[in-house]
DNA sequence: AAAAAAACATACTACTTAGTAGGTTTTTTA
DNA sequence: TAAAAAACCTACTAAGTAGTATGTTTTTTT
């Protein structure tokens, strides 16, 4: 990440005529690394991030060491880009729904929908990121690394934030509940999260399917157990 | 475990006049052993279980490697011990809690906060035994092993079964929705399982405090955040 | 008190693994 | 088309680690 923006950054001072070409060139190294973060992250979900080797994940995408060590400096980075790309996914999913019109209830009712959807369907990085969760005490040496895992550490507690104001805002208008808004949003969020543990596609699984999956899981969460005594 | 029951099975069967003798002494093995486990338990928690050596659990007792090898034959038995002994934590909060009398909405409510009480208390052990659900692919070589990976997923197995049960007693009784059991266990277990990630000990943390959040991550699971229409 | 066993510590081995150095092939640029 | 850069591969190093073999001290048994 760090790597091509630089890149970018450079070009763009030089202002030079072409200006489609360096574009192109940086968009061919992405994606070249997203095939290694895309094996990374499976590895990393099947094995855990200490118990797979670099060696695995190369062996996965069919090369050797080298090609990941041309593209990386260290595990660490390439751990890194995993739990960024699993993120950006949550937020790219997450977006939509904050912008929905409707009461607090409505509103977090969509956001923890469109979640729980991101949270199966990206299962595999969304596992990764749990393990950065755990791997607080990182060993990150450089201090890029540590100003990269701080922006990491700050990219869940927006994300996070973001449902604290929505049951806050619902609070608010009256359509949800007098709840610890704090301890509702990690219980909520975690009810959904912890699906890393216990999901895993099947074949026939499409969008439809998860959606269906989704709203059994957000129902008890908006509606509670606990039977309406009318 | 298996040592201890075998030592006491073998002194059973010699059925000599001295039966306290052995006893005090296999006692005097499983405190040993106890110790041995809590440090595991702490070193597997803060920096995982692979990233843990030997040497580090050894450090934190004070002692070298010989002391655990004395009493563990491989570091996958040692990290057996830590999850049996967190899943015994859990039995024995729920235990009372299963048989407790009233209809099933009452049943679940105190289960659920017996449960989230345990996760907290032992907060350390049950992140340790989280990390036994990721290690599902175990490196369990012996057959003795596997035996005990066995062991251990029917012990989470039947625990989950028991939320099931409740839940859908409750949903026969009318005092719970009809909403997916086996899902909704899943998500109400995670809520509170997810607290491994956020929760970490105060030091003026007593059982009243801990009893009070396990009241406010319940409170949303149980009732839900939708407010109630009337 | 002598013998036996338990409870360790020390020192070592065999193996794994992150990272590197240098070479080779392919692609891009000039 | 020649040169330069990018994209790898191969072979290696240094460091860490699970597990063992053996010795020593302490405790228990006889």
């Amino acid at each position: 990440m760090c790597d091509v923006e630089k890149t970018v950054t450079d070009k763009a001072q030089n202002a030079d005529a072409l200006a489609p070409e360096p574009i192109k060139k940086v968009r061919k190294r992405e994606l070249k690394k997203e095939e290694i973060i895309s094996s990374a992250a499976s590895c990393f979900m099947e094995r855990g991030y200490h118990a797979t080797s670099i060696d695995d994940v190369a062996r996965r995408l069919g090369s050797t060491k080298g090609r990941i060590y041309h593209y990386y400096a260290s595990k660490t980075d390439l751990f890194f880009d995993v739990h960024r790309v699993g993120m950006t996914y949550l937020f790219d999913a997450l977006r939509p729904a904050l912008s929905t019109k409707g009461d607090g209830a409505t509103v977090l009712r969509v956001m923890l929908m469109a979640h729980a959807q991101a949270m199966l369907e990206y299962h595999t990085f969304e596992n990764v990121v749990a393990q950065g969760v755990q791997l607080h005490r990182f060993e990150a040496t450089t201090p890029d690394q540590r100003e990269t895992l701080r922006e990491l550490i700050s990219s869940r507690d927006t994300f996070e934030k973001h449902f604290k104001e929505a049951i806050a805002a619902g609070i608010k208008d009256g359509t949800l509940r007098k709840v610890d808004v704090s301890v509702t949003a990690k219980v909520l969020l975690g009810g959904l999260q912890w699906s890393i543990f216990w999901y895993r596609p099947r074949d026939n699984d499409t969008a439809a399917t998860r959606k269906r999956l989704a709203g059994k899981m957000v129902d008890p969460l908006m509606e509670g157990v606990v039977a309406t005594r009318a």
